[in-house]
DNA sequence: CAGCAACAAAAGTGA
DNA sequence: TTTGTTGCTG
């Protein structure tokens, strides 16, 4: 049983664990993905078909990881196991089923087109000068999705608790969810929420599903939503082969509705179920243990657990002060030509974390000027660049040519003299027809415009239409590259001038080159596939590949990876912990949990860092040494 | 309608 | 400090 030789005893009983609910409790480095992958292949090894197997996960990245590493393990049947997101497993489920049950198909909105929506309606409820935040907004209703809470239930529940704020926003949840159905989108939540609803409204899809899933692991459960912990409840409920694994001292986005109780209740969920706790760590020198496990000790909602290590030694754990934030950036650069220099570090082998995206900026910066190669993960990535979400748009409108959202973005993009007014009048005139303003486009003679911008909307309808023709006969890959050239994109991008326009241009020709990839990855996908993996896939694995980079990212991208060498920068009072958890205690406990996991990332040398002088939005402010650095060990003696 | 300037807002974390 | 929006002018 060479497949278990590698496993120390308690993971081996983890693996061996296969017929009823188990709990794995397993803190940073403790060989987590190893056992998840080790159990898939081993009930393989007796006899079940891959495709009974269910593996749950938070990021594409942990998903693509865990098959690879099951597909080394169990060969080539691997491949027919379900490993996937929560939210990729969603979707496959809603269009697999929704055809059947008659349901209309639909695209996958993401926060931009959310909060383009909401702000529509703020606008035409004219409450702009009255509402706050359209985010804010928006986190109100995900929360209540979250709950599995629709417009209704959330208005009768906020009222039932006497929260007229919630109440107001219940109009505009609502109004919100009216109009992203009417632009054939779903949002993130939708996609958890809809599913739940699937399952409990057709039993027999419910039946289908639980019967084809013997076996069910869950990821990072610590982080499990409540849609997210019903789905695992009612596929799992009969058979009862549950395996969660977690780590409640990395719970870090309760913010986004996750909620610890999952993992700290499951004894009592799930009856007679089996406790395993890994606490032997394998990634890190006693020293970097010593320094997170007096952090994280400080948190009280934690189960009692300590990591531990064979390694005896390792290099200390480096705390320094800078006057700003420019001299942090400046050390942290020259540290890692030092160690890329003299201790043979590959500059793929090192991260920086940060507690906010606004503080990458002057980190790149420097990078640039130390000509150090980096790479930024998150915060704009990819596919949030302007360019790309315009011919994405494009895409958008072909697969979908009611949706007036992505038609408004592309209407005028590249400019062709359409402006305000005639957005208006065309809004107005598709509201009163009840038709999609490209519908209305068809016959654009009829409309009370000038001829001028008569003739732009017929091009631009006939464009649209000359590309929807084609689509049956050309490849997504193709269709891509008729918007690029046909509608005027590529020339408007030329016709600019400067670095920043090719820059622009590259993104348009690396945008076609995915789509390439995609389809010959998925050789049965359509256009509508390719949308929707977008949405759900972050640009993290297919473009980190090219070249050795230093790692640039936030505090909650780094949980679930390891490197040789970690900084961690901005460890201030009000930065990390941020500011507004200083008055809560459990949004406290939740920052050091932040503090912890960043530090656990670091496998041999760990430097943490903080600046006397802050600016924000151009004024200085000052700061003083976070108060994790002193619970993790270090004497702050001298602050500024 | 587009380009420019003056002005206001922004930065907490993400599938 | 940087980025986005508004309102004016050509």
């Amino acid at each position: 049983m060479e497949l278990l030789e590698n496993l120390n005893p308690r993971q081996k009983e983890a693996v061996l664990h296969t017929e009823g609910p188990l709990l794995i409790i397993a803190g940073a480095g403790t060989g987590k993905t190893r056992v998840i992958t080790h159990k898939i292949a081993h009930i393989i090894s007796l006899g079940a078909r891959p495709d009974s197997i269910l593996g749950l996960t938070f990021t594409n990245k942990a998903s693509d990881e865990m098959k690879k590493r099951v597909i080394d393990l169990a060969g080539i049947s691997g491949f027919r196991i379900w490993l996937s997101t929560f939210h990729s497993f969603a979707l496959r489920i809603l269009k697999n089923e929704y055809p059947k049950i008659g349901r209309a198909p639909f695209t996958v909105f993401d926060e931009d087109e959310q909060l383009a929506i909401l702000k529509e309606i703020i606008k035409k409820l004219g409450w702009e000068k009255n509402i706050p935040a359209p985010r804010m907004i928006l986190h109100y209703i995900e929360r209540a999705k979250d709950q599995l809470l629709d417009p209704d239930s959330f208005k009768y529940h906020s009222h039932a608790i006497g929260d007229l704020y919630r109440e107001e926003v219940s109009k505009l949840y609502y109004l919100y969810q009216e109009e992203l159905r009417r632009n054939g989108g779903m949002d993130f939540g939708d996609l958890l929420l809809e599913t739940v609803n699937l399952f409990n409204q057709n039993p027999e899809i419910l039946k289908k599903y639980e019967e084809l899933f013997d076996y069910i692991l869950v990821d990072e459960y610590q982080d499990t939503n409540f849609a997210q912990y019903l789905i695992l409840k009612l596929l799992g409920k009969n058979k009862r082969k549950v395996t969660v694994v977690g780590d409640e001292d990395q719970s870090i986005y309760s913010w986004r509705g996750a909620r610890v109780e999952n993992i700290l209740n499951f004894e009592n969920d799930w009856p007679d179920c089996r406790v395993i706790k890994l606490e032997e760590n394998y990634r890190s020198t006693h020293k970097i243990l010593e320094c997170s496990g007096n952090l994280i000790r400080n948190n009280r909602h934690r189960r009692a657990k300590e990591l531990w290590t064979k390694d005896s030694g390792g290099e200390p754990v480096i705390y320094r002060v800078f006057p700003a934030c420019r001299d942090e950036a400046r050390s942290v650069c020259s540290e890692i030509l030092h160690l890329i220099d003299d201790e043979n570090y590959g500059a793929g082998e090192i991260a920086v974390f940060y507690r906010t995206n606004a503080q990458s900026r002057i980190l790149e910066e420097r990078m640039r000027e130390f000509n150090i190669n980096y790479r930024i993960v998150g915060s704009v990535s990819f596919y949030e660049r302007k360019e790309i979400k315009d011919l994405l748009a494009y895409l958008h409108l072909l697969v979908n040519p009611a949706d007036d959202l992505h038609l408004k973005r592309v209407l005028n993009v590249p400019p062709r003299g359409l402006g305000k007014q005639t957005l208006k009048k065309l809004e107005d005139e598709a509201g009163k027809r009840n038709i999609p303003i490209l519908t209305l486009l068809s016959d654009s003679e009829s409309l009370d415009i000038s001829p001028k911008a008569k003739k732009t909307l017929t091009g631009f309808w006939e464009f649209m239409e000359k590309v929807r023709n084609a689509a049956s006969a050309l490849s997504p890959f193709q269709l891509l590259e008729m918007i690029v050239s046909g509608s005027g994109y590529a020339d408007y991008l030329e016709s600019l001038e400067g670095w920043e326009a090719r820059m622009r241009m590259d993104n348009v020709g690396e945008l076609l080159s995915a789509l390439k990839d995609f389809e010959e990855r998925n050789q049965e996908a359509d256009l509508r596939d390719f949308l929707d993996s977008v949405s759900l896939i972050s640009p993290y694995d297919q473009y980190s590949r090219e070249g050795e980079k230093v790692t640039l990212m936030t505090l909650h991208l780094a949980k679930g990876l390891e490197f040789p060498g970690v900084f961690i920068t901005g460890m201030e009072e009000g930065i990390l912990p941020y500011r507004d958890a200083v008055h809560d205690p459990e949004e406290m406990e939740e920052e050091r949990r932040l503090c912890y996991v960043g530090m656990t990332r670091a496998m041999k040398r760990l430097y943490l860092s903080s600046v006397s002088s802050r600016r924000l939005y151009g004024i200085s402010r000052f700061s003083e040494p976070s108060r994790f650095l002193e619970e993790a060990g270090f004497e702050i003696t001298q602050v500024y």
